[in-house]
DNA sequence: CCCATTGATATTGGATCCATTCCAAGAGTA
DNA sequence: TACTCTTGGAATGGATCCAATATCAATGGG
């Protein structure tokens, strides 16, 4: 039932299926968690699930109550905020170190990955490359290549840990509304691929921080308008 | 046995512990971690233990192999400079944000803790607020002092998951025997207390971040010289 | 008619039990 | 003597069991 190369990651697994469900929007904020349903639909006991809640749990991503169970958590505009500043500046100093580590291989990619976003702003699409799915994986790997490039496991965990702490099919969805925002969005991208191709620490990072932010604020104002995409039952 | 205003924090408390077992030096560097004997220290059973530890895992205090067991971690070098890059950028980033917001009292409570800096450095400590102890308290409630002003729960959470990560008392240790190093340490602290006094966030940023970069250098070395301060046995 | 108390029910949290796995010591053989 | 295979013990990880607690509905009283 589950193959996992690496046995005793049972619960880690359980984990991350549940994260994966909520960041896909599957289980949507605000829904309650049972142990023993999700204990069933995996086919474990309730043990793993237990532990893989609490995880989750002192990752943000939901919220226990004892004796209450837990439930999808909902992020304040506030929080998001504060997170999204702190996010800014850690990508702003991967930005940095990325300027003199980064290698040819991984400026290609980066280009090829803001391609995709130039193509679908554009209409331009061809075919498969296209959607918001698309357009949302290219982002993110816009940001996992700077983040590797800036070769420090460290910062690399921090930076993950603040984006398993969102749903992003949320993110994706403000994000994918705003055409004007994905235009803005794109230049950035740009800035940031300028900046690192010129070695520019001091610029990769200003672009990369003003980069952050400016989602930051732009996911915030769209919390702040429907804050109420949460589950009712 | 277990009197917790909070019920349902049980597995919390027990991580706590254990954590500030492993800070306290009590549990060396390197040594296994028997589920069976801190269940029986703690008066209760191995679940709770064995939840306590994962979250230890997750936090990168200890590596548990599957069916091994559980060591308390070895921290190299290079991950001590690199995390402490990460924790100069946040605490620098907390500086900041903490020049705009902070108050008289904190200001105060800051160049008091300095005092205890000072006191303890000329020499003219008055009995109980001496040796190594004092000193690693005052360090630590000066920066959290900072961080409280920053006034950004992420922030905060995020600064204290890379302290969590190291044992405490490596840290001190290494500050405590570098009669250099410690002068160094006051003059950086009182810089930032001038900027934020000043309310000169840019000064206050790069205060900080210099003088986070400096311990970390410092504490790198120190792994460095004596790597080995490791359970044997 | 509305509110409080109480009992049933469901769900969580901790304890215990059992299968699996890893490590080490010892016997047997080349 | 050295190497390998076996076997026993010990420790982990998952499953199951039981107690504690919160939710909810029903009933009785104001």
């Amino acid at each position: 039932m589950t193959p996992q190369t690496d046995e005793g990651a049972l619960v880690d697994d359980i984990a991350a299926r549940i994260r994966a469900q909520i960041m896909s929007g599957e289980l949507p904020i605000g829904k309650p968690l049972r142990q023993a349903a999700l204990a069933a639909e995996f086919g474990v006991s309730r043990t793993p699930v237990r532990e893989a809640l609490r995880q989750l749990q002192h990752g943000g991503l939901i919220e226990m109550q004892p004796h209450r169970g837990a439930v999808v958590r909902v992020p304040t505009p506030w929080e998001v905020r504060q997170a999204y500043e702190v996010r800014a500046e850690l990508e702003g100093l991967a930005a940095r170190r990325a300027a003199s580590r980064i290698t040819e291989r991984q400026l290609a990619e980066l280009r090829r990955h803001n391609d995709v976003l130039h193509a679908a702003l554009e209409g331009t699409a061809t075919g498969a490359s296209s959607g918001p799915l698309a357009t949302t994986q290219a982002n993110d790997c816009f940001h996992t290549v700077v983040c590797e490039a800036a070769d420090n496991p460290w910062l690399r965990r921090m930076i993950d840990r603040i984006n398993e702490s969102f749903p992003r099919n949320v993110s994706s969805m403000a994000l994918a509304g705003d055409e004007r925002h994905r235009q803005l969005n794109v230049r950035q991208h740009d800035a940031v691929v300028a900046a690192l191709t010129a070695r520019d620490a001091d610029r990769a990072q200003e672009a990369m921080r003003e980069h952050v932010i400016s989602s930051g604020e732009h996911l915030t104002a769209w919390y702040e308008r429907r804050s109420q995409i949460v589950f009712h039952g």
